[in-house]
DNA sequence: TGACAAATTGACCGTATGGTCAAAAAGACG
DNA sequence: CGTCTTTTTGACCATACGGTCAATTTGTCA
C-alpha cells in the first residue's frame, strides 16, 4: 500500500487547496471545481484521489486536530506556573497567526455545529483539558497562581487568540491597525498576567 | 407607504425564519425553500416581499446591528469605572446568552470575511469604539483601573461573550457542562476584575 | 355586491454542483 | 519495445437552488 511519487504530490497538492478553499469559503462554499482548480487537477481527476467532498473535508480537519492541540499538550506541570501558562498563550497566539487558515477552518467547523469532529472533541479534547486543567488548578491550590477555573481558563486562551485570526476584518476595522496581531501579544500578557496574580 | 396588516405580519415571519435559518446554516448553506418553509410561505410569495435572498439576509443583519451594540453604547463615563465595564462584559454576556441566532449570525459574517457589514464596521462601529476606548483609557489615566489599552480591551470582550454561544459544542463537550454559560459569567467578571485592577 | 388591488401559487427555467463512466493518455517495468 | 497498471479527462447525469411568470385566490372598500 505504498503510495507513488504521483500519488504523493497530488494528495499533498490536494490537501493544500482544500484548506485554502474550505478555510476561504467554508464547507457548503466550497466546490469540487474550486478545490480542482486551486489544486490544478480536473474533477474527476480529484474524485480519483477522494470520493468525496466530505471526504477531502473530514481527512483535512483530522489530520490537522494533533497539530493544533500541541500548544497545549507542550503546558509542562513541572514548570514555573506563571511562564507555563503564559508561555501558551504566546504559542497559541503564533499558532493562530501563522496558521490562519487552519484557525478559520476549526472555527466554521464549530461554529456549524462541529458535525464532524464531534466524537473528537467530547473524547480526546476532552481528556486532554481535563487532564492541563487539573494542572493548573493545582498550582492554584498550592498558591502558586490566584485560583481560577482550570478549564474555563484555558477556554478563554482559546477564545482570545483565535478571535484575532478568525475576526480578522472586524479587528482591523475596528483598530483601524494594518498588523493588530502585534498589539494583541502585548494586551494579552497583561491580560492573562493580572488574572494569575490575582 | 404604509404596512397593509398581512405585509406586517408576513416580514415579521420571514424576519424570524431568516433568522433561524441563517444562523444554523450561513448564508450559503441557506435556501430560499428553507426560509420559505419556515415561515410558513411558498417561495414565490417568499420572494415576493424581498426581491433576493441577499436582501433578506442584508436587511436582517443591518436591522440587528444597532440592538447588538446596546451594550457597549450603555457604557457611562460618568459612571464608576469597575463598574461600567463589568457591567458591559454582564451585559454583553446576557445578550448572547438571550440571543444566541444573532450572535451566531454575525460570526458567520465575520467570518466570512464582512463582505456586507464592512462599510459599517469602519464607519460607526469603528467611531463608536474609539470613544468608548477613550473612555476607558481616560479612566486607566486618571488612575482609577489598571492602565489598558481600551480597544483592546473592547475586543477581549466580544471574543470572550461571544465564544460561549459561538462554539457552544465545543465549550459543552470540553466543559461537560449541560449549562456552561453559568460558569462564564463568574470566570469573566473575575478574569476582568483582575484585569482592571491590574 | 362589484371592482380593483394585494397576496398567493404551480409550473417552469437556467445555472451550479456533486458525482459517474467509459475511454484515452501516461508511467512502470520486464 | 510491449504489456500491464495507474492516472487523467471529456462528456454526461441527477439534483438543488435562486428566481420568474402567468394565472388564481384573497382582501379591501366604496
Amino acid at each position: 500500500m505504498t503510495m507513488s511519487r504521483i500519488q504523493k504530490r497530488n494528495r499533498a497538492r490536494i490537501a493544500e487547496a482544500a484548506l485554502e478553499v474550505f478555510s476561504r469559503n467554508g464547507f457548503r462554499g466550497a466546490t469540487l471545481d474550486a478545490i480542482a482548480g486551486e489544486a490544478g487537477l480536473s474533477k474527476p481527476n480529484l474524485i480519483y484521489y477522494y470520493p468525496s467532498k466530505e471526504t477531502i473535508y473530514e481527512e483535512l480537519l483530522t489530520g490537522l486536530l494533533s497539530r493544533w492541540l500541541e500548544p497545549l499538550t507542550a503546558l509542562d506541570p513541572a514548570g514555573e506556573p506563571e511562564a507555563e501558562i503564559l508561555g501558551y498563550v504566546s504559542r497559541k497566539l503564533d499558532l493562530s497567526r501563522q496558521m490562519p487558515r487552519e484557525s478559520r477552518l476549526f472555527a466554521n467547523e464549530i461554529l456549524r455545529g462541529a458535525p464532524l469532529i464531534a466524537p473528537h472533541l467530547t473524547g480526546p479534547l476532552h481528556r486532554l483539558v481535563a487532564e492541563k486543567a487539573a494542572v493548573i488548578e493545582g498550582w492554584a491550590a498550592a498558591g502558586r497562581i490566584a485560583p481560577v477555573d482550570g478549564r474555563q481558563l484555558i477556554m478563554s486562551i482559546w477564545a482570545l487568540t483565535q478571535h484575532y485570526v478568525d475576526a480578522d476584518v472586524q479587528v482591523r476595522a475596528v483598530t483601524g491597525m494594518a498588523d493588530p496581531l502585534a498589539g494583541a501579544a502585548a494586551h494579552l500578557e497583561t491580560l492573562f498576567r493580572r488574572t494569575l496574580r490575582g
